[in-house]
DNA sequence: GAGGCCGCCATACGCACGTATAGGCGCCGG
DNA sequence: CCGGCGCCTATACGTGCGTATGGCGGCCTC
């Protein structure tokens, strides 16, 4: 079984798939998406409102979402924003029959994949959202990586943290244990406590490791 | 050829202030931009097409080039490629009387700090400068770190480099002797001599620099 | 051809690192 | 209450690291 991250249960999620969240009021262009995305292979999630997205968990497989600008109750820009703000960092693709520049200006710089003006031509929708679905993927990989590294470090106590900060800067054991006030002998401890919690063979992945975790020099601050 | 980063001898250049570049072949809009950027104390450059601005050295100062998307001779989407190609990094800032979306997008995914429709408001072209003029001296902040640190490891000798390579993965002294098929002694020779021409008080410091410089685990290749 | 740079190796010393062994203190939850 | 954990310290040993000293050969350039 394939086990991405966490996932509970037998909900009906492909397990190896990709999906695309299409948000449209118009039922007909919906429909259109849904059967454009199953032709290539993609699975689909249709709603016809942002609340109706949100109401569902957001997929653990690499996906992507299509806005319509014009939503129901809310303009698709301020819900791009709302999502990040609720920690969903799926690429979003914008489209819409009534657009300008400064809206579409907007969206590009909030980060947004594409933004297609209606009519649009299917290939360069697929085109979008293949590569927003790549740019998924991707985050996907680098999010699991760090996930781990991150889920390590909390595992080391305030003191170790405290000398891997210090070891990672470049300071010798008698200099920590000076910054610190303590002895060498227990620099030394800690610090080997921080390599085996840290699954760290040996100086430079420690290294590599701390600057991933953005630790920094503790006398800069 | 632009050579942006050598800077010959002694043009009328400014020593520390902000340069915007303005290529558009109206001449009313060239001078009421002029006089814009002037009334916020910028130093600016006003040129009449492109031609015009390839033939004078890139400014060396944080900087930024607005564009009309219309330019005698070239699109002027085509010609921030072009000076993308010719190693010119500056940001840029489009504008247009008779843009669309497509246009807006191309651009923006291009890189481009902003797109404003003609008529546009004198505060969102300031604000948009300023952007750009932030984002290129962070750049060139960038760059000259960067650039220092390829010329000390361009003054390593191949083995240095080699030495380097495996001691910023994390082998020590003895294995490195066994991959390359060189003694300890040797190894731990290249080594200190790479420390020191690399100006590396540590080798945390070391791996953080063959971070940077892409310096990877030569077993992984 | 002589000097200079690079590369290679050896012995040896001083220091840094890692860990094992052993002990004491305070805190918390079973 | 006691065991476990975090934290601190000490002595001691083995190993790794850095460099000094000294020597050899190859290549290039002046």
């Amino acid at each position: 079984m394939i086990r991405q991250g966490g996932k509970v249960s037998g909900g009906d999620e492909p397990a190896d798939k990709r999906v695309v969240v299409v948000v449209d009021d118009d039922a007909g262009i919906r429909a259109s998406l849904g059967s454009l995305f199953r032709s290539v292979d993609l699975h689909v999630e249709l709603f016809g409102s942002p609340a109706d997205l949100l109401a569902r968990p957001a997929p653990d497989v690499p996906s992507c979402i299509v806005l319509d600008v014009r939503l129901p109750g809310i303009s698709g820009l301020d819900f791009q924003q709302q999502l990040a703000a609720a920690g969903v960092h799926l690429p979003v693709i914008f489209m819409t029959g009534h657009g300008d520049i400064p809206m579409s200006v907007r969206a590009m710089k909030a980060g947004a994949v594409d933004f297609l003006a209606k009519p649009f031509r299917d290939q360069d929708m697929l085109d979008a959202v293949m590569s927003a679905i790549e740019r998924d993927a991707l985050r996907r990989r680098e999010l699991a990586a760090e996930t781990d590294l991150k889920a390590r470090y909390a595992a080391l106590t305030a003191r170790e943290r405290e000398v891997m900060s210090y070891v990672t800067a470049g300071l010798m054991n008698k200099q920590i244990a000076g910054e610190i006030g303590l002895s060498e002998i227990t620099v030394k401890i800690h610090r080997g406590s921080a390599m085996r919690k840290m699954n760290a063979k040996s100086l430079a992945e420690l290294v590599r490791m701390a600057q991933a975790l953005g630790v920094t020099d503790p006398r800069s601050s």
